[in-house]
DNA sequence: CTGTGGGCAACGTGCCGACAA
DNA sequence: TTGTCGGCACGTTGCCCACAG
């Protein structure tokens, strides 16, 4: 095994992208990023299952967004849950090189297409009483061919974890009518990795062939860290007081990133971030539409209206535009989903882009114009109800 | 069971003292503490396996030991691991109230003897071949008697662990030459516990007659949390920061004390930390004894020399009486003893105390005056050498 | 007094096809 | 196509004592 003991680090950048879900995207080195402070404390809050409440010092160096560059970024797993949390390294950049942002792309990793499929764990998956039964299309998708001919066909599979760990399974084709299963090996892996009903495994294929596993916990999976290390307030002031540090005197600083804690990314690719703030125009009643995650770990697009534009913490962080649109969702089944998001989450349904001369222009004042009304006509509660 | 989910809070003080270990102290609402950011710091490294090597912000306004009051006291124990550890609310108080303090008494809660037993593990113990094996003493002092005319004679024992949940197990006096077991329910709280050999399990009667019982693991358990919630400059630096804005703005502030984790205590009564600073005598040289903790959960007391006095980091902790002793130990096993060792920590072996006549006097000044040689004639590395 | 190991019975684990959703 | 069940074999768990340190 050529993983070192106690290291955390994750080789595989694909498979740790299949565990964090279909719209969790990570920026690359090099470029240049929005680090958005009230989100972080949204991840610490959502951890720790605590609102920040005490009073907080000022950090008047401190803006509701902080552009930096992205200096370093590893992947990481948990050793006992799995769960995948990314460390990045932001260094704050200076006015002037600001500018230089606009000429970088996307920033964004692109996704290689893999071959891949995940299930949601039954009943019958995870007792002691059975194996795994296999999606048909999944064995023939991600798994290597099994020779039909024999009787019965069956082979090894041996597959990775996100830790470079080797799983060893029996996989055989049987049964009446006949069907893949998973038997020898299965029920260690899912003791071993404490794994429950309702729990998402996933495989998928590497680019030379190996096959991979993941897994992906419940929701239900609260992680209720009452960390016993640092009280909840104390990690609201660390991220505060972190940040605001490395922004007045312009040195590194790092977070980590958690996609399936954190409610949304706090870390946002500039270009994605000017793009929704400056070039999409936004207004109370319009229509939109949004990606979001279903059960199955695939994407769907819900439709929506904003129904009010101001800050979320008027006394904490005016003239944010982190969450700073209220929206109401069409489906009446829209009780899970946030009433706040950011105007780079959405897509405007019928509204025009406004095209970029030159945009750099738009870039000199220190901070972006802010959108009508925003904290100005509109309060938090001075909103349309849908 | 009366247990409200997710609730962590330990109801029972003795079990968690017990569990805590022989040396812990706490101390009682309402009694002044010096509480010390260093301390707290040297917690969260040993936690996070990463010492404090980034630059942080500087808060002038943060001695190396803040005089609090104790607000509030909350005894906890992990979900998971039954880790116990307490939650302090301080609330720093102003150089008038520092002298009411001298009224208080010592400030710590009275440990009343308790009748428990406690035993390291065996591989038999711990093994799925078979139970428990209580030692003689044990079974007669804490667990109900047996009937010893019938035979086998047997019963059945309920204990409560921290989290008040009740664990069953048969107490049968059998085997030739006769000895006491546990058997039926002992194999389902070693595996629910994930208790290894090596780690130590407790028993203990409370005042009703009702049976406790705790664990302790080995220390090679290394929490080894990376956390994957906060980077450990944010942990490191909200620590500061929360007490710097604390002692700013004369708030409450909450901490989390680890006393398994943590090297050492960093909340100190204030009379044991003045009766150390101000009437203690010390000099390099000197001989004393300082209390620790065994293999096997009781104290015994060691011989040490002190071979120096200065800060233990000059640059961000000038002046600091945490750790400001550098002693040698008498015995040649002093491997894993601390190279440096606190004021109130030692027990000076010949020298006199100096009788406090009117203390208050010594508490005029903002600071407490220093030890000969503190920082000024001994740097960190001009020391004795034993 | 107490840790480990052999003997043995009871129980759980895990592989199989049958059936039905 | 695939989730759950009854049947069955075999490996593990767990209670007992013997023995020795």
């Amino acid at each position: 095994m050529e993983v070192v003991a106690g290291d955390k680090k994750v080789q595989n950048t694909t498979l740790w992208l299949e565990c964090a879900g279909p719209l969790v995207t990570l920026p690359v080195v090099g470029s240049y990023v929005a680090y958005f402070p009230q989100g972080h404390s949204e991840q610490v809050a959502a951890s720790t299952q605590k609102e920040a409440d005490m009073q907080f010092p000022s950090y008047p160096n401190l803006p509701p967004q902080l552009i930096c560059q992205l200096y370093n970024i590893t992947l990481h797993a948990d050793q006992e849950t799995d769960e995948v949390y990314a460390q990045m390294t932001l260094q704050p950049v200076t006015g002037q090189e600001k500018d230089q942002s606009l000429m970088s792309n996307l920033g964004i990793q692109t996704k290689e297409p893999t071959i891949s499929f995940s299930k949601i764990l039954t009943a019958s998956d995870t007792s002691t009483h059975g194996g795994f039964s296999i999606p048909r299309r999944a064995a023939d998708k991600v798994f290597p061919p099994l020779d039909y001919t024999k009787q019965p066909p069956a082979q090894e599979i041996v597959a990775r974890d996100l830790h470079n760990n080797e799983w060893h399974f029996r996989h055989i084709f049987r049964g009446q009518p006949r069907r893949h299963l998973l038997t020898t090996g299965w029920s260690i892996f899912v003791s071993s990795k404490r794994l429950q009903a309702g729990d998402t495994v996933l495989f998928m294929r590497d680019q030379n062939g190996h096959l991979l596993l993941g897994i992906r916990c419940a929701k239900r999976q609260q992680t209720a860290i009452p960390s016993s290390l640092l009280s909840s307030d104390s990690m609201f002031i660390g991220v505060l007081a972190a940040a605001a540090h490395a922004a007045a005197t312009n040195s590194r600083f790092t977070i980590f990133y958690n996609p399936r804690a954190s409610p949304s990314e706090f870390v946002i690719p500039l270009v994605k971030y000017n793009k929704a703030v400056f070039h999409t125009q936004i207004s109370v009643g319009m229509r939109f539409r949004m990606e979001l995650e279903t059960e199955d770990s695939s994407t769907r697009r819900y439709i929506g209206t904003i129904t009010g534009i101001g800050d979320l913490d008027p006394i904490r962080w005016p003239n944010s535009y982190w969450r700073s649109l209220k929206v109401g969702w069409d489906e009446s089944t829209a009780g899970q989903r946030q009433r706040r998001v950011s105007l780079w989450e959405i897509e405007p349904l019928s509204s025009p882009f406004i095209v970029c001369h030159s945009s750099s222009l738009l870039l000199r004042s220190k901070r972006p114009r802010l959108p009508q009304g925003l904290g100005q006509t509109l309060s938090s509660e001075e909103v349309l109800e849908s």
